[in-house]
Parts: structure tokens; C-alpha cells; sequence
DNA sequence: CTTCCACTACTAAGATTTTCATATTCCCAC
DNA sequence: GTGGGAATATGAAAATCTTAGTAGTGGAAG
């Protein structure tokens, strides 16, 4: 699971990365709002920790932001507040869940598994993803193109192609696709990427229309109106 | 639907109010133990909603009083605890699910439903489950698949069999497994549960086409037409 | 005491992912 | 155009990871 934590405060950085590893969670970090806003943008999280208050851009501004581009990812606020007004404003923004400061690893760790349980479950209704040519459910795993089942992708394969489906026409280094689908500690050789494109261009009808390769910087996925 | 909210903190009873009336939601409310309970004795609730500690009656000793009048009506505790343990206490007194303030309304939401939808199940469920070939009866653990009945299932094995019929298609990972059926506090190996699938699959006629490994994922089960 | 069940440990088999060597393509300068 | 250098595509072996299956332990129930 990753987790994307906005948080100015290094000593509170620090505990959750250790928190995290211990957990086998994923962490990434950002000390302020803008960068906190670039990272979600640039990755794909299972849930978002935001500090109330932030330098650059306020936590609570930022949750709004976030919201506003239709991601429906979890949401912690951390705040040293505890008065319900304020939790009431958060939630109004879209924050699905509150932890006041100081809190003990394990106080986070039942709120992490709460949110986290509920989006799993499905319970915002989410249908899976669709485009121009594939439908896909995340929670099956099943893969639909033009109507024609894929059911033969492997793990790294199918995350692959989910991450290119949400974020189409959008061009990825190697090192990026690395970092996004397969997570931040891998050292390996980026030609691991292009073997797992390979694949996906043959297992994919039409493949070679959908992933392009650009050529000096990287691939990226374009559904083709035509 | 009618809720009972059984709560001695106004400001948290008023944004209860505010958000059941925003859901469509009826609720009635009591500040005490004692007022909750004659509440509960006259009218007819789908659903309680208890504070852990309450003047007049402590909320565990009232969810206890509940469940000896033999009501199995769906009771969600709230509570500032976070223990596992007090959790347990809870459950062994007849709650459905658990809260820890402060909480959102998404998440209270959610349980909402989720408890309800449970209840719903369990009510009209005289019949049981039915699927295309499986015919259960929780109260008798009876399994019937085309008309053959399967009587040698251990505990664990029908649980993990119901959970499935209950959640056809979808993947899960052993740690959801581990978490859904065995229960939220299981830190053992997740192996335990291939074992389970294996068997499964041995005793039921043609498991194997019933359980599907996803590879590196987990396990689904999906009852195929062909 | 015996039986049954849940869980763990271990091994072999199998699938996937990665690496690596080689072929091919592409860009750019000439 | 053409050739050189760099980047990408491809195929296959190697390394890694995952699962199935079996046997055995311990504890609870009868």
C-alpha cells in the first residue's frame, strides 16, 4: 500500500517513514502543500496524510484541491486541533478521517485500516475504469477490451496497464514507471520496463497502437480514436 | 430508517442530527442509559447507535440488557477506546461494529450500511444463500451444492466458503482473507489460508473450478458457466 | 484418552520477473 | 541520402518469487 504524507514537521516525517517500513507500507514524503500537490498528481496513492496546517499551502486547502479533480483516494488530516468545528470543515473538504496530535503509531495504524477497508469495499460505488476501449475492475482484475476478455496479464503486467489507463496521453520515463508501479525501492535495470511494455503490446490487441514509445524519454499510452 | 442514538455528549448527538437529516435519516435520541433503554423497549429501531460510557447505564452494560431481550437489532458502540481488547469486550456483548471518536461521517456512514445491509441479510435470510449451484443455511450450517449436500465442512472452512459466496468474483489477498474471516486481530502465517482453499476445494465437487488462484494477488471465487 | 481441527513448516513444482546478449530502429550530423 | 552512435526491441536464460501439497504439532473438544 502507498501512502502519500504531506507533513512539514521532520520529526513527524521520520516516525511515520519508520512506522512505515515496520508495516511494510509504502511512504512518500513532501514537506509542503505544492509539493505535496505534484507527487499526488504524479502518483498513484492508496491514501493521502495531510497536516492541517502547511507551509505553501494549507492542508485543509489542499484536501479541497484534491478533491476537486474528482480523485476520491482516503483521506487522514493530522491536526493538533480537537475542536469539532474544525472537524467539521474538514470533513465538509472531503477528509475521510481525522488523527489529533500527538498520536501513538497504533491510533493511526486502526484509522489507516478503517479508511483504507472502506474504499477497498467499494462502498463510494466505484465501477472500475473505463475508456474508449477497455473496461477494467480492479477488485476482479478483469480486463475487458472492445468487448474481448484479457485474462492471461501477469500482476506487474496488470499494474502496469491500470497505471497507464489513469494516466493516458501522458508521457513516463522509465525511472517513473519504476518509481509508480513498482515502487520506490526498486534498484534494478530500467530495461525491465521495456520487456513488460513488450508483453503488454502482444497481449493487447492492437498493443502496438496503444503504447508508444517516445523515443530519448520514455512510453506513454494513447487510445487512438480511430 | 430509524436510528436510536444513545449519547450524552450534545454537540456529538447535534451533528448526528444534522447528518441524519442531511441522509434522509430518522433518528431519535437519548442522553442516557436508562432513557435509551425505555426508548429502545417503545419504539422499533432498525438500528442503535450506543456510547461506550454513559451516566445511568454504562453503553456495554445497555448493549448486553439489549441482546437478553433476545432483539437482534444492529448496534454500532462508539467510544474513544481503541484497544483491541475493549473491541473484544464489545463484540462478546453483541456489538456489530465499532467507532472511535472522533469519527467522520463517511465512516459512520459506512458502517451504517454496512451493518444494515448485514442485518438486512440475516433477516430475510431464513432462506440462506443462494447461488447458481450453492444452497447455505448460516443457522444450520447446511451446504448444498446441486443438490448434494456437503456436511464435512470444519468452522473454519464454511466460514471462509460463506465469505466467498458472499463475495463472488472479487479478489482477495490472503491478509484481506485472514482479516475478513478469521478476524482482525489474526497475525499468524498467511499460508493458513492456501491450506483452507486446498480443502475446500477437495471437499466440494469440483473446487477447482470454483477456487481461482490469482497469481500473486490472492484467491476468487467465481462459479463459471463453462 | 482419542479425535478433530487449525495452524505451521517444509519441499517441489510452477509462474513470473529480471537480466543479458543481440538485433533492430531511430536520430542527427555530414 | 548516408553512416555512426545511441536508444529501443526482442528472445531466451537465469534468478526470484509464489503456490500446491504433505506431514506433523499442539490444543481443544468430546
Amino acid at each position: 500500500m502507498k501512502i502519500l504524507v504531506v507533513e512539514d514537521n521532520p520529526s513527524v516525517s521520520s516516525m511515520l517513514e519508520l512506522f512505515f517500513s515496520k508495516e511494510g507500507l509504502e511512504g512518500e514524503f513532501a514537506g509542503d502543500g505544492l509539493e505535496g500537490y505534484r507527487k499526488f498528481q504524479e502518483g498513484e496513492f492508496d491514501l493521502l496524510i495531510l497536516d492541517w496546517m502547511l507551509p505553501g499551502m494549507e492542508g485543509i486547502a489542499l484536501c479541497r484541491k484534491i478533491r476537486e479533480t474528482g480523485s476520491e483516494v482516503p483521506i487522514i488530516m493530522l491536526t493538533a486541533k480537537d475542536s469539532e468545528s474544525d472537524q467539521v470543515i474538514g470533513f465538509e473538504m472531503g477528509a475521510d478521517d481525522y488523527v489529533t496530535k500527538p498520536f501513538s503509531p497504533l491510533t493511526l495504524m486502526a484509522r489507516i485500516k478503517a479508511v483504507t477497508r472502506r474504499a477497498r469495499k467499494g462502498d463510494t460505488g466505484e465501477e472500475g475504469i473505463r475508456t474508449a476501449h477497455f473496461h477494467v475492475r480492479k477488485e476482479t482484475r478483469e480486463v475487458v477490451k472492445d468487448g474481448q476478455a484479457i485474462d492471461n496479464l501477469t500482476p506487474k503486467e496488470f499494474d502496469l496497464l491500470v497505471f497507464f489507463l489513469q494516466h493516458p496521453k501522458q508521457v513516463f520515463s522509465r525511472e517513473q514507471l519504476l518509481e509508480q508501479v513498482w515502487g520506490y525501492q526498486f534498484y534494478g535495470d530500467e530495461r525491465t520496463v521495456d520487456v513488460h511494455i513488450k508483453r503488454l503490446r502482444k497481449k493487447i490487441p492492437e498493443g502496438d497502437q496503444l503504447f508508444h514509445t517516445v523515443w530519448g524519454v520514455g512510453y506513454k499510452f494513447e487510445e487512438l480514436a480511430g
